[in-house]
DNA sequence: GGCCATTATGCAACCGATTGCAGCTTGTGC
DNA sequence: GCACAAGCTGCAATCGGTTGCATAATGGCC
């Protein structure tokens, strides 16, 4: 049915190896033998079979990449810049999503195994434990977590929280609030005890509310905490807290960014389709995928690899839910 | 390095044939030697390798989803369902976004022709003709377009359009205005015809307004051209559309839905993220994504299949962005 | 002109599985 | 006690390429 290298060798007069050599190892043979053999592949319309060739050569040309939910829009920018970058170097991205099964992700990564040269872990739910037996079976970067003894890809969210927190201390607020992440969240940690420094730093008050669900129903829920701690501005543990945030402000008649100013964290709607557009943390989520995809292939290219991490850098965006408090907070310097 | 079928044979005392046989037609082997060589295998950690499977079966067990951009809302629920239904029928889907571009299209289908038993072409970009060429190398289902001779899976949204349109003459509202979608664009002209059908069975009128972009931006450009109307309920091309048009039309202090109503497209937001919650028609892309794996499927396992096309309902969904009209209309019958 | 290095090609084993065919062992019927 | 069938298992070719090694042809150099 297809055609194969022997259909190409057969009608070029020349041995199956001479052609596989054409496409593999050009510079091993004969520029006129090649150009004959080129030809002939063109017309027939032959193809290399890449599942094929992997079966000699050990190199799928294809990478994985797991992630828990396609449908959270942190994701794909993330998925986009890998799978383009992975392009740019001859390899193709299989992107598969877990519905945040961690069986479903452990199911996924032993079947992709075999059929790519290394696997991008974004965000798992899986143990340490459980990573750590699968590291077997193929070779792994992991983004947004940090595994002892694997190679890591990490976006400092504690500088963004920090940078938030002095952001709304700049503008003059110097009653915080914080909307907390799930307690056994590490980036949960992160944002707090970042965001507890820099307060301090700026010699505000941090109030810390909740944890609610890290939802838009979260925030909304929050409000009317929020309103009772008496904070004029508030970090919100993602973008979907904080748009939750201040819509259920407003139905409590509270403005933002007039009479609170709220800050959140993702950048999932990028100033999209939200009003007021939201002040918030950005992730280099398009960074992360292409640095993910640099270090998997120079892993999956030597034998060995000493366990790197890099850490991305984040980035404040300004827009209109933060301003100035209207009255300066009583305990004013 | 990996364990393979020879090590579990030499471990089992058996012929590799047995422990093939095994795993991929059980009931010709002994059961006694069948549980001998399972455990032998579950104690080796063997997987069989899919790939060199593929080499004699020639068949992946894999399927390609190509997308044009992940990152559209529209498309992830679809992703999922069609992986998720996929993998209980024992098959892998692999995601390949386009970027939009059809050169990148192309080399995508093609670089996973190989690689997989089939193709999901969701909302192609390629020409017809291309498309033709590229169903040689591996059996296509297209979603959300008709191509002449493949099997289809449509959404339909003339349909949706006419039920949106119904909704606001129950409301009673009398004139109407449709932000129009892509000129080129087939179900731009799905919904126009529906929409202006819809509307002369419902005594109303209906005014085109457009096209501009597809974009948030430009149904908040929009708004202008809507006001300048004179109607009072709008059908937008897509939810981007709806919302920027919301926004616009907020900023010129006109209030949706008390002044004027509005309807989307899509239902990108599934009623979350935005003021006021958005009435919408609903695509179906749940039950495209599984419809589509169906087909394909089931395009695989026969030799010749016809070009079934299959359509499935959209739902109008109604949230707070429609309400009945303040001032009755003029020309009221 | 002979020797050697270089270049180009062919040969054949191999990657990890599947599968048609043949052969062996049992058991059954008569 | 023999013929035959049924049930298992082994053998070896095969899928579509890759690659180390051998061989052949060419050219340069002294």
């Amino acid at each position: 049915m297809a055609v194969t290298i022997r259909d190409v060798a057969q009608a070029c007069g020349v041995h199956v190896s001479t052609v596989s050599r054409t496409f593999s190892a050009p510079h091993l043979v004969n520029p006129e033998t090649r150009n004959r053999v080129l030809a002939v592949a063109e017309q027939l319309g032959y193809r290399p079979n890449r599942a094929a060739r992997a079966l000699t050569t050990g190199r799928t040309h294809n990478i994985g990449l797991i992630v828990a939910d396609i449908a959270n829009p942190f994701f794909p920018p993330l998925i986009k810049a890998a799978q383009s970058h992975a392009r740019q170097r001859d390899y193709h991205v299989f992107v598969a999503d877990t519905d945040e099964d961690p069986r479903v992700e452990e199911e996924l990564i032993q079947a992709l195994a075999k059929q790519v040269d290394g696997v991008l872990l974004c965000s798992p739910r899986l143990s340490n434990r459980t990573i750590d037996r699968l590291r077997e079976d193929v070779p792994f970067v992991v983004i947004n977590r940090h595994v002892k003894g694997l190679p890591a890809v990490l976006m400092d969210v504690g500088h963004g929280a920090q940078q938030a927190i002095e952001h709304l201390v700049a503008l003059g607020h110097r009653r915080l609030g914080l909307l907390s992440g799930p307690p056994g969240s590490s980036n949960s940690r992160l944002i707090h005890d970042a965001a507890a420094a820099a307060a301090a730093d700026g010699a505000a008050d941090l109030t810390v509310i909740g944890p609610n669900s890290p939802t838009e129903q979260g925030g909304q829920i929050a409000a009317a905490e929020v309103l009772a701690a008496e904070v004029t501005g508030v970090l919100a543990y993602n973008d979907l807290v904080a748009i939750g945030l201040v819509e259920g402000l407003e139905e409590l008649g509270v403005q933002v960014p007039a009479d609170i100013s709220v800050i959140g964290i993702d950048d999932i709607m990028q100033g999209r389709l939200n009003r007021p557009k939201l002040t918030t943390v950005a992730m280099p989520t398009i960074a992360a995928g292409r640095t993910a995809v640099d270090m998997l292939l120079q892993l999956v290219g030597t034998t060995d690899v000493g366990p790197a991490v890099t850490s991305l850098q984040t980035t404040l965006v300004v827009r209109d839910s933060t301003a100035a408090p209207i009255r300066l907070p009583r305990e004013v310097t």
